[in-house]
DNA sequence: CATATAATTCAACACATGTTGAAATACTCG
DNA sequence: CGAGTATTTCAACATGTGTTGAATTATATG
């Protein structure tokens, strides 16, 4: 998913769909590119989950997009793990001149 | 920063550094690398500004990295916005065939 | 001064991937 | 059935980038 969110064409796709922006054909208006560029990266976010997909049961042609919310919520508790700045202990380096004898390789 | 994070290595090394490990020795010990590739990785993080390296005062040789908490707590904040789940908001579709009139283009 | 060490830098390669434009798909509408 | 539409799929290309191994830098040590 950090994959996939750090291209920055796919992070502006996210954060419009984050918006409540659904269709390919809005996205790509807005910003300025093709639709099967952007059907593209829609497909790569579905791939790694973070979003789904569905058909208007009237017309079919057209897809909704929508986000993961059960992905979210999960890849915000793992980020919050990773970036959480409490787990940074004071610790000295295992080599070099200030290392612990007995740590040493 | 979230593209330098994006790729595997580099998220596991940044762990690391998280952990506390400090020197390239170490990391490329426990990660089963070559010295030079994480030298690269290092560079990335460090050039994204996700981390600082130091010199040591007795031999110059060995470097130490460490995690940069300023730019750790700016990550963590656009993380925490970006995956805000109250962010979604009930929309409909601008086109297709559940568009609002006015808002078709 | 020669050797060893920690780390970087460099050239080179293989592979992944973002982008483009055309074709295909599936559907609505007249 | 033909024209138009929303989207995807496909082939092709250019570029970016992770990886490797050798060379380089800078320093300590004897």
């Amino acid at each position: 998913m950090l994959k996939a969110l750090g291209e920055p064409t796919r992070l502006s796709v996210f954060d419009m769909l984050m918006e409540g922006v659904q269709c390919n054909c809005e996205i790509a208006q807005r910003l300025g590119l093709s639709p099967s560029l952007i059907s593209h990266h829609l497909g790569v976010l579905r791939q790694v989950g973070l979003i789904q997909s569905e058909h208007d049961s009237d017309d079919p042609r057209w897809i909704y997009y929508s986000i993961d919310r059960q992905a979210l919520v999960q890849l915000d508790q793992e980020m919050r793990h990773l970036l959480d700045a409490s787990r940074i202990q004071p610790r000295l380096p295992s080599c070099g001149p200030r290392a612990t004898a007995t740590v040493r390789g």
